[in-house]
DNA sequence: AACTCGTGGCA
DNA sequence: TTGCCAAGAGT
């Protein structure tokens, strides 16, 4: 079968079978030439990096109602942003998605760069979310590889070097299928097949638009693609927060730093994870009381146990470490979840 | 090039 | 319960 004839084949599936999203304009509508917002388009795609469709829903609905457009993003506050992005992760993203609406802002005269090119200066938007924003908010023939498309690539070509190694390979692949005519409703209609038919177990090759020029599919090995190398085994790390509350219903937070892990969000006073437990040092003297439950929580490159400890302070403490937040201005749905777990063990320990 | 960086759902 | 892995980017 023709590429050409592959992609058609494809896009007809999609007229049939596009799944509704909030930041998606339906087949239908983008042939009368309605093309959806860029600000939307790099929104969702920065969310759903790394992320399901499922979890990025509810974020991007609070965001865009909040910030309707890159110039209101790009006005408000960092702990905000932070704050409304708690919970979904990668949190690098919300700090690079900060400085891209900047960017967009201060450099661009606050329009998006409509090339491929020009939207890999913004930071955080790297090889798959240019591609994508390009295809589908310019309609730029720019190729997606995200892991749908390297599956896709991987059981339609029936390529078994193993990921990340066949990633060039892949990508060379997916290029030679991507149509001159309709690019973004074919980027949005491969991921939609990997997503919903070509999946990682068991996929749905009976309804599978390509299942006849499936080369995995006629070798029986579909279900064994793509191959990745062995990933690392995680170790288990363990550390401690003091979960400090005043008199006065008060909370002890503080702002960990920009880089590494959980950069610039908010989170108790503790130990680094990468070390012991031995020089443990409390935020300041108190009677500290450690919960019944460590907290378990499992990063993408380790397993973590944390021990909470809890202590009650008067209103004049001081702490080495720290800012006291009113307890009205705290809200745990503003913290990673794993500081919301030590939270709730808090809170399990000594509720008010 | 290999490592870092979250979380939730699912088998 | 544990491991897999989802619309990756930065270093």
């Amino acid at each position: 079968m023709k590429d050409s004839a592959l992609s058609a084949s494809l896009l007809g599936w999609y007229d049939r079978h596009a799944r509704s999203m909030p930041w998606r304009v339906p087949p239908a509508e983008r042939a009368r030439g309605v093309l959806p917002d860029p600000y939307r388009v790099w929104l969702s795609e920065v969310m759903l990096q790394q992320t399901t469709v499922a979890a990025v829903r509810d974020y991007f609905h609070r965001f865009t109602t909040r910030w309707p457009e890159v110039a209101a993003l790009a006005a408000a506050e960092d702990a905000e942003v932070m704050a409304e992005w708690a919970g979904l992760g990668y949190y690098a993203r919300a700090r690079n998605l900060l400085k891209g609406a900047r960017a967009v802002v201060a450099e661009h005269g606050g329009r998006f760069p409509e090339t491929r090119e020009g939207l890999l200066t913004l930071p955080g938007v790297g090889p798959y979310t240019a591609s994508a924003v390009a295809a589908i908010a310019f309609d730029e023939a720019a190729t997606v590889v995200d892991g749908n498309v390297e599956r896709v690539m991987a059981r339609l070509f029936l390529v078994e070097t193993p990921l990340p190694a066949a990633k060039p390979a892949l990508t060379r692949l997916a290029e030679t299928l991507t149509p001159e005519e309709r690019p973004g409703d074919y980027a949005q209609a491969v991921m939609d097949l990997g997503a919903t038919i070509c999946t990682p177990r068991k996929p749905a090759c009976g309804i599978c638009p390509w299942r006849e020029p499936c080369a995995a599919r006629a070798a029986g090995v579909q279900a064994e693609l793509p191959r990745r190398s062995p990933k690392a085994e995680k170790p288990v790390r363990e550390g401690t927060v003091w979960v400090c509350l005043r008199e006065d219903g008060a909370v002890l937070l503080e702002t960990r730093p920009e880089k590494g892990l959980l950069g610039g969000m908010l989170g108790f006073p503790g130990t680094d994870w990468d070390r012991g437990k031995t020089d443990a040092t409390p935020p300041l003297a108190a009677g500290w009381q450690a919960a019944p439950v460590e907290v378990r929580h499992t990063f993408t490159h380790f397993h973590l146990k944390l021990a909470v400890m809890v202590s009650r302070v008067p209103l004049d403490a001081q702490p080495a470490r720290g800012r006291f937040q009113p307890r009205e201005a705290f809200r745990p749905a503003d913290l990673p979840t794993v500081m919301r777990k030590a939270w709730e063990a808090a809170m399990a320990a000594d509720p008010r």
